[in-house]
DNA sequence: CGCGAGCTTGAGGCGATTCAACTGTCGTGG
DNA sequence: CCACGACAGTTGAATCGCCTCAAGCTCGCG
């Protein structure tokens, strides 16, 4: 999170100390149904789940995948996107983030920093959407998956989850399917395609990206502009706390 | 705009006296290219736009379309969405906003029906990107063309621009199939399939929608709730005051 | 050991694309 | 007044990307 924005100290403690009130969702738990408000903001420690909406015969579409470090309706206002059906992929453990929620309505200065990096959180999100819509409208499955792949990598380095080229990405390929809006068996050959042309490596929930620029290159990938996202207010790179996410 | 939040007089005077100072933009005139901030904040009166991206081969993805009635760049803060290229369709007539932005800027309370009705705009906005994407990924083509007329349908009723089931479309084939990831052949063979069944009319930039609840029940579309858009604020339906947008 | 979930593979078919040509309707200018 | 080009829409034919159905595989787990 202070990577999207410089959090003091004060602010920093907060963090911390929401992150030791925790609770763990199974994998399928409903984080949040769709339409209604969700029980409470929190703030993901650990796993994935995804923003989802499916249709009355059951065809699933994906929007997004929240990631660790992600936050849950922290928003200053109801948003559809966050609004949206929320399951967990995997089994998460989450903390209550209402503190954080208090400590912005307080209107404190000392807290602008969280403030900003929300917003920050929030655009970004926003942009992944725009990312989603090109991939799915005008890409092919090829394309489609490894701008994904990278997508990946961006956020997780970001939140200091990848080790170089290689991250954990636990998603089962009809997952991948429902997001990318492409069928299980073919998502299945679109992998096979992309390590047969030495790409990618992936085997038992793990990614490595063995020619990220190729890859970027051949599906017109580019990593967000983070200093849009942020606004014209904090310009600084945040440093490394981040020991709560691991 | 008082369709989504009930507006005081002194609101629809503002707006009424923004809509004296303004300009025209000629069909393909880029209101906003992408990335950078737009020259400045505007209200259409009439016109069709669309936000759109490039892929560098020339494939297009529209986001999404701007009616008449739609404000330009008047969000709190910068997101993703009002930064993308922003392309008229249509020549345009659009007004001046920064009246409107100085008023909310002023945090005067008299102006709260104005910020709620942006709020809520901005909300709607989100939601049709995420219907877009159901679209787009999870949708025939059939579909997708189908639920894409009713929305077009929905917004143009709440701006008072629609006469019963009919409603000017002054979009071309190319665009539609550029906003539904469909290439224009078989965007013209499917608004054909829509005519041969009799859902659809469309003829010289006019579309009728012949019977909207079996196109809404075959296409799995739903009305927005405004409700939920506009928060727990403003509830009450707005009046008719809008002859500045005719 | 047997089961189930996820992954893989083949075969066949449909939906959508591409290429290409033709039509109709404008507005323009000779 | 008609020739002209530009543009949107329409149609046919061939092709391909992706889907569906169906079966077999692998692995972890009770």
């Amino acid at each position: 999170m202070n990577a999207l924005a410089p959090l003091s100290q004060a602010e920093e403690a907060l963090v911390v100390a929401v992150a030791s009130q925790t609770q763990t969702h199974g994998h399928g738990a409903e984080l949040c149904g769709h339409g209604q408000q969700p029980a409470r903001p929190r703030l993901v420690l650990s796993g994935w789940a995804s923003r989802q909406r499916e249709l009355p015969d059951g065809r699933r579409q994906i929007f997004g995948f929240i990631l660790p470090g992600d936050t849950i309706w922290l928003g200053s206002r109801p948003r559809p996107l966050a609004l949206c059906a929320t399951v967990a992929l995997t089994t998460m453990v989450t903390a209550d983030a209402r503190p954080l929620v208090a400590a912005l309505a307080t209107g404190d200065r000392r807290y602008a920093g969280l403030g900003a990096a929300l917003d920050a959180a929030s655009a970004l999100d926003e942009a992944f959407l725009l990312d989603h819509l090109v991939r799915i409208g005008r890409q092919t499955a090829y394309e489609r998956t490894g701008h994904l792949l990278l997508e990946m990598h961006w956020r997780l380095s970001l939140a200091g989850l990848a080790r170089g080229q290689r991250f954990a990405m636990p998603l089962t390929q009809e997952t991948l399917a429902d997001a990318l809006g492409l069928s299980v068996v073919h998502m299945n050959r679109t992998l096979q395609q992309l390590r047969r042309e030495r790409l990618i490596r992936l085997q038992s929930g793990e990614v490595e990206l063995l020619d990220p620029y190729t890859l970027a290159r051949l599906t017109d990938f580019t990593a967000p502009h983070l200093e849009k996202v942020r606004g014209a207010g904090a310009l600084v790179e945040g440093g490394g706390v981040r020991a709560e996410l691991r």
